[in-house]
DNA sequence: AAAACTATTTTGTCTAGGACAAAGTGTGTT
DNA sequence: AACACACTTTGTCCTAGACAAAATAGTTTT
């Protein structure tokens, strides 16, 4: 009774691609992949070559590709599209951030840490949030979408991030009171936007309310009222369905009295041209309103 | 065309409540209970009511009562079988704790502040975590639970203890090799016990590497592997669901070379009594073994 | 040229009741 | 107390069809 450890259950892959069970039966039905094997049960078994495949579907899909067409591709037609791909967005790369990047390649934490103190010295918070924080972030983005990162490198990268923020933020912030309260919206998982507005924040001596990420609207607007806030920032990163901004704006915006102002930025809202009125756009960090 | 914000659908619930659509569908069908109206689709409608009664029953399942059980029982008999268990298990207040808590309840941010490095000094990082910090997590856990505070409130205790220990966490640790990894499993978002974790080990000065939350399987694989680590530690929060928890472990395991020890900890394995060969538990941070 | 509206296609989620193995419980034996 | 056994409970998976929400393409308005 060996079982093979290469082998996926429908829920298993559920789990480590986020594609649900019912989709993962209708694009067998519909496109002829994924194709499993069966076990005696009868049930469908998964190797891990079509779990690795279905993965890399996966990022395509993020970047707004569409299932109709990425399934009818073979493996070879995948890494051309691929190819096509990264070469249009790559972003050119100076060379603090490039060493950097290469720290979390070879995943050296120790490194790693190094390098972003050393940034954070030579440049004062402002501009290494917005020349070294920023790009990298960036950067690392776009070689995960190219599986030239893993995800446990960019976790690292994220938790060396968060640690040495969230300690520059203590040292600096004074007891002035704050009036700005930072989330994400539920579905926006991708925090360290906040993180790095509430540093911007700090470095001039505002100590924001971070609440963190996926708040529910009425948990904001009870804790708008509960600190009789003047303004809301709301990230959205690029991941987050664009779609759905503009009326979740629109509606927080209703939720809110009129004389507290919202903030918003992050990859997700680039696109969006015509915002409600009190509704605040910083396209890049460094036009933020300080 | 007026939505009832108050409606759910069976893949909402499945979200809110961390029970599986099939399992939704087989206790209505076994047990009578949940019963959602339909739409004229004929889909499943969960009222509000029936999801926070699920998450209620799925707190109950948490504690180790079975469906059979729990799924007969109407609001009343729910509402007493609660009583006894929270009157068993209420956890004592010492004066700090109530202090904390009263000022999460007021938002009061800089007093929360203030509290918590007061303790930090009196106690040390290890008396800090294990004296403050853990009850003070449990203690707001209960009280949510128990509908006396506010999600925001809970995100804002959260912001300040990631911002307090990993501070401490960046002044404690020194360069020593780490080869401790911390990490929880994708679904599992409660990552203050890891942070925990990591600081008791900073206390030592060892620097664990904390992947943070929801990490594949095959990502802690590639983890272990690149920093050839000797440790991985595993934490479960009562919200994960207890099923899963035990064949993750095992897939772990198999996943893993021999050598390496893998820790687990948290409230969702209390319950867990047998343990795959090389998975130890830490029932609380106190009998983590250093 | 961006926004708004319409028509068409694509796509994910939901339905049903049955099946079955794995986990949990209880009993008897060592 | 630990183990082996039978018995019960329980979650996950199956099929194939249905349909609305989302995306795209095409057109008109601001």
């Amino acid at each position: 009774m060996v079982e093979n450890p290469d082998d996926f259950s429908i829920g298993m892959v559920e789990r480590d691609t986020g594609i649900g069970r019912d989709t993962l039966r209708v694009w067998e039905r519909r496109y002829g992949f994924p194709e499993p094997l069966r076990n005696d049960k009868g049930e469908r078994i998964y190797p891990e070559k079509q779990v690795r495949r279905l993965q890399r579907i996966r990022r395509l899909l993020d970047q707004g590709l569409r299932p109709g067409k990425l399934l009818a591709l073979n493996e070879q037609d995948l890494d051309n599209l691929e190819a096509d791909l990264y070469a249009e967005q790559a972003t050119p790369l100076n060379d603090s951030v490039a060493q950097l990047l290469e720290a979390i390649r070879q995943a050296d934490i120790y490194r790693l840490g190094t390098l972003l103190q050393q940034q954070y010295e030579q440049q004062g918070m402002r501009g290494f949030i917005l020349k070294t924080v920023a790009p990298l972030v960036k950067v690392t983005g776009e070689a995960w979408a190219q599986g030239q990162l893993q995800i446990f490198q960019e976790h690292i990268l994220s938790e060396q991030l968060r640690r040495f923020l969230k300690t520059q933020i203590a040292h600096q912030v004074t007891a002035k009171p704050a009036r700005i309260i930072l989330a994400t919206l539920p579905g926006e998982t991708h925090t360290l936007g906040l993180l790095m507005v509430e540093a911007m924040l700090a470095s001039q001596g505002v100590a924001a309310i971070n609440l963190g990420g996926e708040v529910p609207m009425d948990q904001i607007k009870n804790a708008v009222e509960q600190f009789e806030a003047e303004t809301l920032g709301i990230t959205f990163s690029a991941a987050y369905p664009y779609k759905h901004i503009r009326p979740h704006l629109n509606e927080l915006r209703d939720l809110l009295p009129a004389d507290v102002t919202i903030w918003t930025g992050g990859e997700g809202v680039h696109r969006l041209r015509k915002l409600p009125d009190g509704v605040m756009k910083f396209k890049t960090l460094d036009t933020m309103p300080l």
